[in-house]
DNA sequence: CCCGACGCTGTGGTCAGACCATAATGGTCA
DNA sequence: TGACCATTATGGTCTGACCACAGCGTCGGG
């Protein structure tokens, strides 16, 4: 009776615990999972089993071999989890579009109000990627999906700047887990060429406000531009369904410079 | 090369397209795990592997014995996921608890400015859940525990009312996450009762700006609420890492009525 | 003829053992 | 001295076995 917790919730508790503690922390590798078997006392199944639910996650990346950057690894950075959580969430219907671009807009409307007032209490904004970004979004060269990978790093380096992991993480995982919709929504505008010249000059609208350190400008920006796209492609309803992403779950290590 | 795919991959992948396929709706149960195994292809332990992350998301729970009810089931409501996720990034020190508190600040005030808007322009609330719970809430032989979790559930049953799952999700993972600190605050303010009388005053506050339709009013009273209990338990900067709580990762079914 | 007890069967939960692929490491040999 | 290869530790996977549990059906007694 006492024991009906099951032994992978006895691995996951042990490794909760372990980093409340302070025994593990960002960097560290776990123990093998041969002897996290033995030392808990269960199966190395029930170990893996635990141990794929981090990796899921985002706590924890794996890699076979030897030497030191083997085995199960903290992540210092999360940003993985998320996604997965909410995209599997939008397959089950257990959420609805519109109601992951509506949190997107709560989100993101108060990142950028949050740095129009750091702006205007003359705060340093880190806001040179996100310039850099756009400088880059300037290709015309790009097809949709490269442009809208860019737009989404935008959007993300604007959350970065604000200082916040958990907006972060959360914002990139609600417009991960979409992906696959707004790509579909693509063919759904009239013209592509138009709406990129929209988005840039709204992005360029955006940091002009945040800039100014204009909280409620930068806000009204923000919640046009999202709101405006989503609009236009048709995806604030019902979308269909898009192919599942290529990688579903994967951990996403979510590296790389921007160029 | 191109088989780089890890198995359990395979079967989540699997799922999710029959979840975007309409072949899995939420209810339904999925093919048991032999089948499955055979099916895709790959043991039944990289089965298990999936479907652990699954259950672990809250997408499905599991039950052991024959009949209609075993096996694993499609969740509708998903609610457990998001906790977990969060819980264990605060816990590897991927977000802090400040950050926490800010985005729940950022998606409360919005959900209370929400709601004051849609009764300024007439429509119906469904606030007498939240309206139920202050009842209950003004029993004072409730300990602070007890208190906490009506609390919690006030703050969900607003979100609730907002009608965005994403928000409730999202919010009541935030507010689960932090639970362990949250109670591990109480004993830092200076009087519990007066603390509640205070929570209750804010309360009320609270749904009187929402049924007033003041947006701002009701934007600023959700506001003040959460980071004045932050503020005076401490929470705000770092709090000491409370005992992980006794269940960790169940799917947490979130069931029962109010009473 | 009705009804309860009991065994059958299918389900997840778990473990043990065996392989495989991979990658760092260190010893060996040219 | 330096390139090469066996060793070894690690995760990734499969197979088979067993357990506990919960319906369902059968069989025997009333």
């Amino acid at each position: 009776m006492t024991d009906d917790t099951r032994a992978w919730q006895t691995v996951l508790r042990s490794v909760e615990a372990d980093l409340l503690a302070g025994v593990l922390k960002p960097g560290d590798r776990l123990p093998g999972e041969r002897a996290l078997a033995t030392d808990l006392g269960v199966g190395r199944s029930s170990v893996r089993e635990a141990l794929r639910v981090l990796e899921v996650l985002g706590l924890i990346r794996t890699a076979t071999g030897s030497g030191p950057s083997s085995g199960a690894i903290i992540v210092s950075t999360p940003r993985g989890g998320m996604s997965a959580l909410l995209r599997l969430q939008v397959a089950a219907s257990g959420f609805r579009v519109a109601d992951i671009v509506d949190t997107r807009l709560v989100l993101e409307t108060s990142v950028a109000a949050t740095l129009a007032a750091r702006a205007a209490a003359g705060a340093p904004l880190e806001l040179t990627e996100a310039e850099a970004l756009l400088d880059a979004m300037e290709d015309a060269a790009l097809s949709p999906p490269e442009f809208l990978a860019l737009d989404a790093r935008f959007h993300a380096s604007l959350a970065e700047a604000a200082g916040n992991q958990v907006v972060v993480a959360t914002m990139a995982g609600l417009r991960d887990s979409i992906e696959g919709y707004v790509v579909a929504g693509v063919p759904n505008l009239p013209s592509w060429p138009d709406a990129v010249a929209r988005l840039m000059r709204e992005h360029r609208d955006i940091l002009a406000a945040v800039h100014a350190g204009d909280p409620t400008r930068a806000r009204d920006a923000v919640h046009d531009h999202i709101a405006g796209y989503y609009a236009a492609t048709g995806l604030s309803e019902s979308a269909s369904a898009p192919t599942p992403s290529t990688d579903s779950t994967t951990p996403t290590p979510t590296e790389g410079p921007i160029a």
